[in-house]
DNA sequence: GGACGACCATCATGAAAAGCGATTGATTCT
DNA sequence: AGAATCAATCGCTTTTCATGATGGTCGTCC
């Protein structure tokens, strides 16, 4: 059977007109290049070429013009593929990150930055939703609150604790005790993800704060609490601009704190730019933390 | 290096997911996949599978989706290839014929119905084109009044005999002394081909008609000897209609006859459509000096 | 939990082929 | 005729390829 290594003579000979010179440009020996030719003379089932014999350069028949016609095109598709495998070793390839509201306002900025600097070419597709569930299908990465769970990888990035969001004056500065949210009205979250985690936990100290309004929006909380619509619970992350409008409370005890982590599928060998990307997570995560 | 084969390996495992599975698919022993996967990813630089190990389907990694998807592309190309030749070898190609006047209004029409109907596929090209010299660079074959030069090999087809054509009853009806041309208005073609041979054979035994007028088309100039401007030394395939209008004399003694030749490159390997067409050119060639 | 089965990597071995050098035969140019 | 050029071919060496056996890993099934 014939392979690329007989097409890519056959384009030399084909080139030098001589068996001889396509031989020395390839570094084989006459013989060796008869033989190729030889091989898909057989494959082909007829002479590729004429050979008049003497100094007069062989010439392509009809037949060498198909195979040589569709041979370079084989070769200039191989080209192809090592120039596509250099790219991708560049990083200069795509990356689909699923991840959240939180993430995308704080850590991820810093993170695709980096990235965009390290890897010009890149192409970097994200794709933000909230979900109680990971679904890795088709991502490269996901930011999630929360440790993957079977045929998942993670990597824990940073505690994210929660504070009390409310009015300057509403409470004494400083630290609120736990038992205060009880009957108090806040406005939340939607009871997904981590914010369910959170009113379990309170129910089960047998406080119940009432929910007077849930949205998804971090800033649409934010102005609720602002116009005194209620307090909020939220991880610090989340409070992006912190002015005199706002006075967040630590609690005491503390709330068990939003964990973020990174996830992907077990046991997967990641593109450079995964892995360079988890790498800039970890840094900016751990920049985050100070 | 790899080759075409590898790259077919690689693409059944990925399709099967399993390297023994591709393995008895290609006839191949699982260990002989493994090597040939071990090849690929050296050129390649990184693993293209991930190997979960025990039972689990082994997933292709983003470097091997890169390498599959060109690989793949190669593939698709080389089957192409295959078509290609087989296509060829059918006939299914493309054949360049030169020719002029007369043949395409009798020859031709024979040879391209015949090769058409034992080759639907094919593409067949004319060049109709009147010289002196001819040019096969570029062309299968060529049709010409006269044997081929250096560097072409030809093979004749037939004699075609020149005839005085005259209106009926300008002359006696039968063979025509050569004499008689002297001083005769003639109406001709241009004084290059085999047209020039002619004169110059009447030149050198010091008969030298009155040429009137010279065109290039055959029914032009049957047209003007109907029209008793002039007789015409013609021959015989270019009088098409042999009707009671026109009168065809033999001479005494005959011109010499045009030689109606097929040329080619010499020693060139033909086509399969080449090939048939030279066969049906003799043939048909010999269906008309019946 | 321990035996089993599916799976891939590796190694040694034998077979196939690829490549090489020398020679031959054909052709052209001088 | 002789020299030069060129491809085909032959015997040989080296490389590559494919194989079968073996060992390690992971999941599954009593």
């Amino acid at each position: 059977m014939y392979e690329l290594r007989h097409l890519a003579t056959l384009a030399a000979v084909a080139d030098e007109g001589s068996f001889g010179r396509a031989a020395s440009r390839l570094r084989y020996t006459q013989s060796s290049v008869s033989q190729q030719i030889a091989i898909l003379e057989k494959t082909a089932g007829g002479p590729l070429f004429d050979r008049p014999g003497g100094p007069k350069p062989v010439r392509i028949t009809p037949l060498g013009s198909v195979v040589l016609r569709h041979g370079r095109e084989l070769l200039r598709r191989a080209d192809e593929m090592r120039d596509g495998i250099e790219r991708f070793r560049a990083g200069d390839s795509r990356i689909d990150i699923a991840t959240f509201q939180t993430v995308s306002n704080t850590l991820l900025p810093q993170v695709i930055g980096a990235l965009r600097d390290a890897h010009p070419g890149c192409d970097i597709r994200l794709f933000e939703e909230e979900t109680d569930d990971p679904d890795l299908s088709g991502l490269d990465l996901m930011f999630f609150d929360g440790p993957g769970g079977d045929g998942i990888d993670d990597l824990k990035l940073l505690d994210d604790p929660y504070f009390l969001v409310a009015r300057p004056g509403d409470f004494p500065q400083g630290p609120v005790a736990l038992e205060w949210l009880d009957g108090l009205s806040l406005v939340a979250h939607p009871a997904i993800c981590h914010q369910a985690v959170l009113e379990d936990f309170l129910e089960a100290r047998d406080i119940r704060p009432q929910v007077v309004f849930r949205t998804e929006g971090n800033e649409a909380l934010l102005a609720m609490v602002r116009a005194g619509l209620g307090a909020a619970l939220m991880p610090r992350l989340a409070v992006l601009r912190e002015d005199e409008s706002l006075a967040l409370h630590q609690l005491t005890p503390e709330l068990p704190p939003r964990e973020i982590f990174l996830l992907w599928q077990a046991g997967r060998t990641h593109s450079p730019l995964a892995a360079h990307a988890i790498e800039l997570a970890r840094s900016a995560a751990a920049d985050l933390t100070d």
